[in-house]
DNA sequence: TGTACATCAGTGAACGCGCGTTCACTGATGTAC
DNA sequence: TGTACATCAGTGAACGCGCGTTCACTGATGTAC
């Protein structure tokens, strides 16, 4: 029985943590993010934190991983599973903006500049962090699937996608995409595989421009539309 | 005659306070520079620094149009007049990636998550801030003005371009786009104007992404052979 | 050319603040017999 | 069921550090007559 009532108030006190870590990240942002002052809305002294949390940099993993699940439950939830590609690539990326929109220094922590002098530990972000492109592939991966006639997209041997030499794909990338391919466990070819990467960044740019005000604040007068529009040509960009 | 021996010590001891100001920036990240490190290797007091600089915001300032400005001087010097608008382009693409990866912090400064507490002056930082895009404009209008067949890109009245309604665009999104045209002096009908804004927020979204190591450090062994691949999708999107 | 005054760069001390992390400790909760 | 011991949350003091900004001051440089 591991549900005595000490655990259950660590697992209360971490997840109070977090949030409280969450809060202060929206109020000044990871840079200004400080263990004593989580110790102080905790209503703890300070040196009690170490107790739950290695350390700052443990911290902000906790954050990360926290936003990317976050974001990745947004993204899941937003696509409809019997949509047609193009309409759940549009899900897809108005789920992100509408996070970054609402969540912007949880968005910065996790696509803007690097907090110096913390490096995320892989073990612990990378699935969290992979949820999006991961989701981005799908659609892609679907879309292929419907055009070459495989509908349902269960094919018995997944037929080895000779990845039809793009105009300047060279060697190097394709062996990493190849590579990719593999990893994900996708059909689409090279150049399908160098869009998908493409439109990942290209949205994240867009939005990033967006959420970190690169427009100018009264150049777009809506915003929202000036994104349909983008996802329109994304989604193109995309090969859907 | 204004150069009397202290105003060219003032000079100096200016630049010398951008260029360690820049130094910090590269070592430690926006949110942890400091005036009093500025003023210790400058091998000053502290409170001298404020002779200079009314506060750290303002150090901040001249170091975001430092910036600006050096990443304006790489665009420009890197895009040939005489070229054709798509190797223009990433002629353009290339000279910002390479900045970037040479000045991660810098172009963190300039492109990444926003400094919190801190707001640019417009009046100093929109016109350097804007070089970029009003190059990456300027690129497009002189394709556009070869394909309309007035190759010179010289028109005695430019006559009214009455914005073919693109697919999506809705109200606001013509009257921004209108005021746009204006502002920069350009002839590009919606759809090019559209396609201009989002190959700008991509191509920043791509060079972040690399910059920033979202692809993670071994995905791609050729992330150069990559971004040139992205150009070439990117020079597609905006019309070239 | 020389003198009187104004300007300005830089000093040093101070104010009040916040940070991460360690350490020996107390007292409550959980576990094994 | 009761007792002895182990575990663990939280305390409070301390170490050593850095920060932005103000202020009265000294002494050198520049300017007007």
């Amino acid at each position: 029985m591991t549900s005595t009532p000490r655990t259950r108030a660590r697992e209360q006190t971490m997840r109070d943590i977090v949030r409280i870590g969450r809060e202060h990240l929206v109020a000044s942002g990871p840079a200004a993010l400080s263990l004593r002052a989580v110790a102080r809305d905790l209503g703890v002294v300070s040196s009690a934190v170490y107790r739950y949390v290695r350390n700052r940099d443990e911290l902000l993993t906790l954050l990360v991983v926290d936003a990317y699940d976050e974001l990745g439950d947004a993204v899941d939830s937003a696509v409809d599973p019997n949509a047609a590609p193009p309409e759940q690539f549009r899900q897809l990326g108005r789920a992100v903006r509408a996070w970054a929109l609402g969540e912007p220094a949880r968005y910065a922590l996790l696509y803007g500049t690097p907090v110096p002098g913390y490096e995320a530990p892989g073990e612990q972000t990378i699935a969290p962090g992979t949820r999006v492109i991961v989701g981005l592939m799908a659609v892609l991966e679907r879309a292929h699937l419907q055009r070459t006639g495989r509908v349902d997209g269960r094919v018995a041997t997944p037929p080895a996608m000779p990845a039809e030499e793009g105009a300047g794909t060279s060697g190097h990338l394709t062996a990493d995409f190849a590579r990719i391919r593999e990893e994900f466990g996708l059909t689409l070819p090279d150049d399908a595989l160098a869009r998908g990467v493409l439109t990942w960044a290209a949205l994240f740019g867009a939005v990033s421009f967006e959420v970190f005000d690169q427009y100018g604040s009264d150049t777009f007068t809506d915003p929202g539309a000036l994104f349909e529009l983008h996802l329109a040509h994304l989604a193109q960009m995309a090969g859907l």
